[in-house]
DNA sequence: AATGGATATGGTATCGGTACCATATGGTAC
DNA sequence: GTACCATATGGTACCGATACCATATCCATT
């Protein structure tokens, strides 16, 4: 390995001068920055960034930890917050939990023995012993979509509540009664919050809960093909309208209600969160659109605020606007069942 | 923070000895080991693997840098090297580059100031420099999925001319005479060599080539949906069958084609490359599964096996072969185009 | 009693890079 | 002429953990 040490024999010079020319720091003359120079690249130097960052005592490294890199609302989460942290010189490590707890940990005690200097991580629970953990030890954290109260880390997420709220809203107003919910994990805040944002607006029509309606799978395509084949089979009468409480579980819902022969949105209306590029064709399904280039972009600016110690020491809570978009997947019922169930 | 020195100094021991209990080398009595190891769980001690790598000169931590996470068949190879990486406590630092070169590169300048032991790559173009660079370094490189010829490094990758030929030739027999392909960036081994075998079935069949056929365009969705626009404006007569070559571009030609109110495979053929689990509801495009899981298992072993230096000098090329899995989006042409184009 | 091996622990140097302090030269101000 | 500062370069120690060698004790063997 070509050290510093071997750089400086063949310029003539001590290690700290070729440390000088790398890091543009202190006085060197020009010719000895040249012949320093002339050496690196004759060598092909480069420097070696543990000895750095032992001296330094920072890695200039961010983790981002996130549940499912396959859905592209996390790639896109990624790319705000790589050219956030860009901004900065700073670089990202990407790490992927399958909504696993055990791999979380794993990963969080991985990335703490490496030093690395902060952390934007997705939980997976609500428990908030491990970021405290990280945080205890001096190194902050922001929390990404799903906010873990008690924490105390600041936390960015869209408005899962108003969000769902709004659609189902919507739903409502079309003439909907019958609207079936197929949401997360109960113990992630999102799914709870979406939950929260679904009643809110049923009991607002007076329209009692069906817990038949409401089904809690996981955050995947499989289970949103999984939870309209149980609903399928189990409900009676049919929702009229389908929320999906992810792009996932809407993928795999139409495709269980096309299987099915239902047709959207003739047969029954089908909502959700966030986009997918391109998914079937025209944009096709009315969603609640969050910001993910956005949300990773505001926290990671946030987590670099406390890096730089510019940030207040209350943890605080970043909620962004979600919008409605309304496209071709939802319409009124049928008069039949609008007659039959009013 | 809490180093060594601070645990060594509770337990009123050196901090060698420290080190000793940790990882378990060397004579330590019981008596001492407990209080050490009381010191560690008071102090919430964690090593800094930062100072282990620089003394041990090598960071257990291996690179996979691959070209497009958002894929299925990405995210299943990173599996496997993550499987097979685990066996040995190695850690894997994921990549993406976005079919970027740009990126690539920076991406290795970083992982190797940072002392990567070795590195899995998904190359982009066939320039072989960038690899021998890190080769020169002594960290081993195992590239995956396309072959740089050249490059001196070990290579794993499916057998895309033999797949494509068989899918082509497939198609073929059953009667198909116009194909289309749709392929990616041809300056990727991969695109190429899907090229080749659609080619080389033709051949065989004493079909002349179609140069407005042959589409190449990029690995991806949007890129799929484009090209068989593009082939639905421009050709004439229309193909009866396509090969796509790779799921996420077959994903935007059934898009396209749906809109254009073709229906597969009654109206036209489609076929393709490796699997997307649950498109589409049930298994439904005829398709070479290549093994993506067991393509990042064998590439981590290799890359392993150099990095224990039990692996022989020369470069070796594994091939793995792909599975042809007929299932319901390929079917005979329709009877007049039959007796048109003979 | 002397030897030797197993057990147990510590001092010092080292990995590669840089902070801090020291030193040396040249030019400018008075 | 001297005081002072800007410029230019180097020596040494240090970041945190560990390899290597040294030292010390104890017990068994001859």
């Amino acid at each position: 390995m070509v050290t510093i040490r071997d750089v400086a024999k063949r310029a003539g010079v001590a290690p700290i001068t070729v440390s000088r020319v790398i890091n543009k720091t202190g006085y060197v003359s020009d010719e000895t920055r040249e012949r320093v120079e002339t050496a690196i690249a004759e060598l092909h130097y480069i420097p070696n960034s543990l000895s750095q960052s032992l001296r330094f005592k920072k890695t200039n490294t961010l983790a981002l930890i996130v549940s499912d890199i396959t859905n592209p609302f996390w790639t896109t989460v990624t790319r705000g917050v790589e050219d956030a942290s860009s901004e900065d010189d700073l670089s990202v490590i990407l790490c992927n939990t399958d909504e696993q707890q055990d791999k979380l940990e794993s990963y969080v005690n991985l990335l703490l023995q490496r030093q690395t200097d902060g952390f934007l991580l997705v939980p997976i629970s609500r428990d908030s012993g491990l970021i405290q953990r990280i945080q205890r030890r001096g190194v902050p954290v922001v929390v990404l979509d799903r906010p873990v109260p008690g924490s105390g880390a600041d936390s960015v997420y869209g408005d899962s509540e108003g969000g769902a709220y709004a659609l189902v809203r919507y739903l409502l107003d079309l003439g909907h009664r019958r609207i079936g919910l197929l949401t997360g994990p109960l113990k992630i805040a999102t799914s709870e919050r979406r939950l929260k944002g679904y009643q809110r607006a049923l009991t607002e029509f007076g329209i009692p809960a069906d817990p038949g309606l409401i089904l809690a799978g996981e955050f995947k395509q499989t289970s949103g093909y999984e939870m309209v084949q149980r609903m399928l089979r189990t409900v009676n009468p049919l929702p009229t309208a389908l929320f999906a409480a992810n792009n996932l579980i809407a993928v795999g819902a139409m495709q269980a209600l096309h299987e099915y022969g239902a047709r959207v949105p003739d047969d029954i209306s089908l909502v959700t969160f966030d986009d997918l590029p391109l998914f079937l064709g025209a944009p096709f399904l009315t969603l609640a659109a969050q910001a993910p280039y956005e949300l990773g972009w505001t926290a990671a600016k946030r987590l670099i605020a406390h890096l730089k110690g510019e940030a207040d020491d209350a943890p605080k809570d970043i909620v962004l606007p979600v919008q409605l978009m309304i496209r071709a997947s939802s319409a009124p019922p049928r008069r039949e069942e609008r007659i039959m169930q009013s």
